[in-house]
DNA sequence: ATAAATGCAAAGGGTTTGCAAAGGC
DNA sequence: GCCTTTGCAAACCCTTTGCATTTAT
């Protein structure tokens, strides 16, 4: 909403730490561009696009294309350091992955903003419902849709769900 | 998988009587069209995408541009005879609103077979989860991503998941 | 020196839109 | 006849790809 995702400069200097050591381990050049693209997103506290990813690194100072982004992101993804969200908005978020196992997802439909939260027993029952229907349960993805408390109070226009 | 979505042919003719007194009602054109491609995704069992519906009224003989497809599931939409979902793949998919108020997907990420189960323990417990953090909710969104039954068996290769 | 990454621009898939022609009402 | 829908093609958004150039190793 206002702007700046940064924050925990420790976590996300860690982070890229951990990313440089994964490049290198891999044979994979540790460019300039890399570097300041994963500090963009690993250091992220919210759930980036890919644009804003490439906008805020720009805004720091760093020029890097579109594809160049794209491209680093999926290098990023393949490391288990960034991980992808899909809320049904037409394109993809990005969030650090912590060492949180799983968590479901809270959406603000008036300000956007997003609640993540772990509830053991939701995931249990995904399980058994999967296999009380002969499925093998893989994964699953849960996007609850509300309005927060702060939207509550302010009582401003509220922007209906996108797609259940 | 095999091909030809049709099925319940007295539901759908049913339901496109209904969208047809629904364009009456607001005074919006019934054109042939229309009823052509709603009678394919009001009639379909499987979840289509705009793509396949377009396919499928081509192939009943009814000659309709792609625009007219997205335009009408707009209406049908709109009308609440239509509901959208979205499994991560990068586009939409169309279900026929039958009375059944909720239901959650599983989704085989082998053959892409979807099954429909309702469940409202979990779904209680999102109302909870939303509440606990000050949300108002308003809907959710889960699709649990798994091996079917047949595809355990024949144990063909697995499509990862698509997005958590 | 070599193999890979970068940037640009063009292509790609799903979807939307502008506009003249066709068709309900 | 008036106003909406239709169809086509172009535009659109997010993302990927081709290719010449730059860069890490």
């Amino acid at each position: 909403m206002d702007g700046h995702p940064v924050a925990r400069p420790d976590d996300a200097r860690a982070a890229v730490e951990r990313f440089s050591r994964y490049l290198r381990e891999h044979g994979l050049p540790v460019t300039g561009q890399r570097l300041a693209i994963a500090e963009v997103a690993l250091g992220a506290e919210r759930h980036l696009s890919a644009e804003e990813i490439a906008v805020e690194t720009r805004a720091r100072g760093h020029g890097v294309g579109t594809a160049t982004v794209y491209r680093t992101i999926d290098v990023l993804l393949r490391s288990g350091l960034l991980v992808e969200r899909d809320f049904g908005e037409g394109f993809r978020r990005f969030e650090p992955a912590r060492d949180v196992p799983h968590h479901e997802h809270l959406l603000c439909t008036v300000c956007g903003r997003v609640v993540e939260f772990r509830d053991e027993r939701l995931e249990r029952m995904t399980t058994l419902a999967a296999e009380a229907r002969g499925y093998a349960r893989q994964s699953h993805r849960l996007v609850i849709y509300g309005v927060c408390e702060g939207c509550q109070r302010t009582g401003r226009g509220r922007g209906g769900p996108a797609l259940r």
